[in-house]
DNA sequence: CGCCTTTGACCCGCGC
DNA sequence: GCGCGGGTCAAAGGCG
């Protein structure tokens, strides 16, 4: 295998540096905005930039982190390439290829629900059509098999998740053993996402440890710290604005816990390697984990979704 | 009983 | 205007 270093600390650094350019740009432009007639925008600005930092939706991080989770152990066919296209859009509309393997298949760290098949012309694989089971949340995704390479899922996302993935509501570690106690009790197989194209896949072994626990307290860390960040940066900031915004916050993390379903127990697995481009992390893993794949000189997917909320 | 998938019908946008 | 193709709806049935 190849070399492996601090991933966790690389990780929690890159997401350090995202946050703090963040309040650096936050802070710049509360000294920039002097008339009352650009505040309300610049209000608007600030809340929509905490929403995108808080946004849950399948970013490439959510995406890898939750492909990362839930690939099974064993194969290391399993990966994402580089998006397909990313459309400037509002409807941020981006699309993934990953390679399915025999006993794992990729999930998002979402629930879907299935909404419609279609056969489309020249392709002999149907496609098809999930919605986001929150009622509020408009995300969608389409699933489809690659033309040239049936081994290959090309999934669409479009819409925003307005709501956690299970990424943040990962359980305490001490809930974590529960779950993987229940989960091994009652093994649950979704039907929904890739499952329906992949039947033949099988739950890999439960974890007590996952990455996307670091991700989950450095993304909660994130919102409180630019929450409490607007309060101390501007005094003048609306109070009720602010309370809706905790609200909110409190609300993702609590209220729409019935959406989620947490990812260890639907397909937990034993390791992980994360592939930075060149850089391959490994997480406890043994030589045989799954793989992803991911460079980050392909932000298609991050800024896809931060030009189309912003 | 509730939630899910399946599937045919319907709607709508686009090209000719 | 018409036909085609993609996307969505909604009824029916299955499953836990």
């Amino acid at each position: 295998m190849m070399q492996t270093e601090e991933p966790d600390e690389a990780e929690i650094n890159w997401l350090d540096s995202s946050a703090g350019e963040l309040m650096r740009e936050l802070l710049e432009e509360e000294d920039d905005d002097e008339t009352s007639a650009t505040f309300i925008s610049h209000e608007s600005s600030i809340v929509n930039k905490l929403i995108s930092t808080v946004y849950s939706g399948p970013t490439i991080r959510d995406v890898e982190s939750a492909l990362s989770t839930t690939l099974g152990a064993g194969d290391s066919s399993c990966r994402v390439s580089v998006p397909e296209k990313s459309t400037g859009k509002m409807d941020s509309k981006y699309t993934l290829r990953m390679k399915i393997c025999g006993n794992g298949v990729a999930d998002d760290g979402y629930k879907w629900r299935k909404y419609g098949q279609k056969s489309i012309k020249n392709s002999p694989n149907p496609r098809s059509y999930y919605r986001c089971t929150n009622p509020r949340c408009n995300a969608k995704k389409q699933v489809e098999r690659s033309l040239e390479d049936p081994e290959t899922l090309i999934v669409t996302y479009e819409g925003l998740h307005l709501h956690y993935t299970s990424h943040f509501l990962l359980p305490r570690p001490q809930d974590l053993f529960t779950a993987a106690c229940h989960a091994a009790k009652k093994p649950k197989l979704q039907s929904t996402d890739l499952h329906a194209e992949v039947p033949d896949c099988v739950p890999p072994e439960p974890t007590v440890h996952s990455p996307s626990m670091l991700l989950m307290q450095q993304s909660q860390a994130e919102a409180q710290s630019l929450v409490e960040g607007l309060d101390q940066s501007k005094d003048t900031t609306d109070d009720s604005l602010r309370h809706g915004l905790d609200e909110d916050v409190m609300q993702r993390s609590q209220g729409l816990l019935e959406d989620i379903v947490p990812l260890l127990v639907r397909k937990p697995c034993n390791s992980t390697i994360y592939s930075y481009g060149n850089n391959l992390l490994s997480h406890e893993s043994p030589p045989s984990s799954s793989t992803i794949s991911w460079s980050p000189s392909s932000p298609c997917l991050d800024v896809g979704i931060f030009s189309s909320i912003l």
